[in-house]
DNA sequence: TCAAATATAATAGTATTACTATCATTAAAT
DNA sequence: ATTTAATGATAGTAATACTATTATATTTGA
């Protein structure tokens, strides 16, 4: 299984970038450092003249691989919500149980990437936290439903889709699966932020993780015996 | 009732203007139009030299009033978290029993606005609108912590901690009442912002609201009898 | 009512951003 | 060895996000 996620190439809309950057040293070390300096100073501050210089590469090269930091930073949340699709895809393949996939579903997409499996140059768990802070800014703006018909968001709509179909298969009564599967994934991430930040109104903190809230959430909602 | 509204002076912090935007004719306007740009546009197309001329008035006079369009946005949305505050203590003063308060409560919070009150310069509508799809931007920044310490989000973060006190009451062994009133909160708007715009990820249309899921959210979750 | 204070407008100027364009250099591929 | 492709260096543009200065209205209060 280790291989197989080493020869993974994460899926991405390729109007997201100009040329691929997995294709070269250049593009890697774009992708890379772009992690890094967009958590260190956040996405505001972050611009491809200061990525250049540190990478010790041109602000016009970097232009050649994406066309804006606003594509850049499709990209990288598209990379993220690929790699985790993957992973969910793999947890859960092993599992029959509805319950038990769905439940390995939420593990996966609430619990926050600790472990940095560096097999590559991205590093999966600073990019896990450029995604609680940063991935509302890609869809609130206001080419939103152009880029949506573009297929910009498709990663992460299907994530969400997957888990609504588990949802259902658990319980197919339930009246809103789409709702409860977007609200988990957005809100495990804002209860992330929350605790990181605004720690007076969550009730996440080290040993209360957003995992923990949310597995009780899907139990109440739809595992708890007939009533 | 109304006329209590009229005269409501919604509370905001005051290191969030230069000057108050209450007191004169041009600041009303500044804040009264730029709720209609902003919405227009968008919040990173929105500068003030724009509304300026938008208002017939000067880039340097809007610039006595605000530091800059970031802290314009955090007067904005703290002076939709105070009404809408405002709104909910009014809304829930009437009801003594627990189970109504949190209902009326969660009506209150995740109904969109379609009713312009218009009893000032401020059109609810469209700053409920602004909200849903600029809120997140206004803490998502590296200045979050900074910003927080200096009382900037006060307002919201007292509306959370108001609902999760409703939610103790109704079930005072529901383990998770601050991350439940912080994601209905932020889930509400997250959901309005998906039937615009993502309609494939989400069970809220026409007829089933985002008020609709999380009435029935609460209901399963607080209010089934014993199991 | 007239002077002083205050509010607003007009204009100019600065550093930075978000690019585009051009040309030079280096590396790779045929 | 030559062409092609990739990268780097430099310059330039329009817009942004301001600051500063001065001029002109408007208000107020002695």
């Amino acid at each position: 299984m280790d291989t197989l996620l080493k020869n993974l190439k994460v899926e991405i809309n390729d109007k997201l970038f100009l040329k691929d950057p997995e294709t070269t040293e250049l593009g890697k070390r774009i992708v890379g450092h772009s992690i890094l300096m967009i958590h260190e100073m956040g996405f505001e501050q972050f611009t491809f003249k200061k990525l250049g210089k540190a990478i010790h590469s041109n602000e016009s090269s970097i232009y050649r691989y994406f066309e804006n930091k606003h594509k850049l930073l499709l990209y990288l949340t598209s990379w993220y919500w690929s790699w985790l699709e993957y992973h969910l895809v793999l947890g859960t393949l092993p599992l029959s149980d509805p319950e038990a996939r769905l439940k390995k579903a939420i593990i996966i997409v609430t619990d926050e990437i600790s472990q940095d499996s560096s097999f590559d140059h991205i590093n999966e768990s600073v990019l896990n936290k450029i995604v609680v802070a940063e991935y509302s800014k890609s869809y609130l703006t206001k080419e939103v439903d152009l880029e949506n018909k573009q297929g910009y968001f498709a990663v992460y709509k299907r994530l969400v889709l997957r888990i609504r179909d588990m949802i259902v298969e658990v319980n197919k009564d339930y009246l809103y699966p789409a709702s409860l599967s977007s609200m988990i994934i957005e809100g495990a991430l804002h209860q992330h932020f929350l605790k990181e930040h605004f720690t007076a109104i969550t009730d996440c903190d080290l040993t209360t993780t957003p995992t923990t809230y949310f597995l009780n959430l899907i139990d109440q909602l739809l595992l708890t015996y007939e009533r």
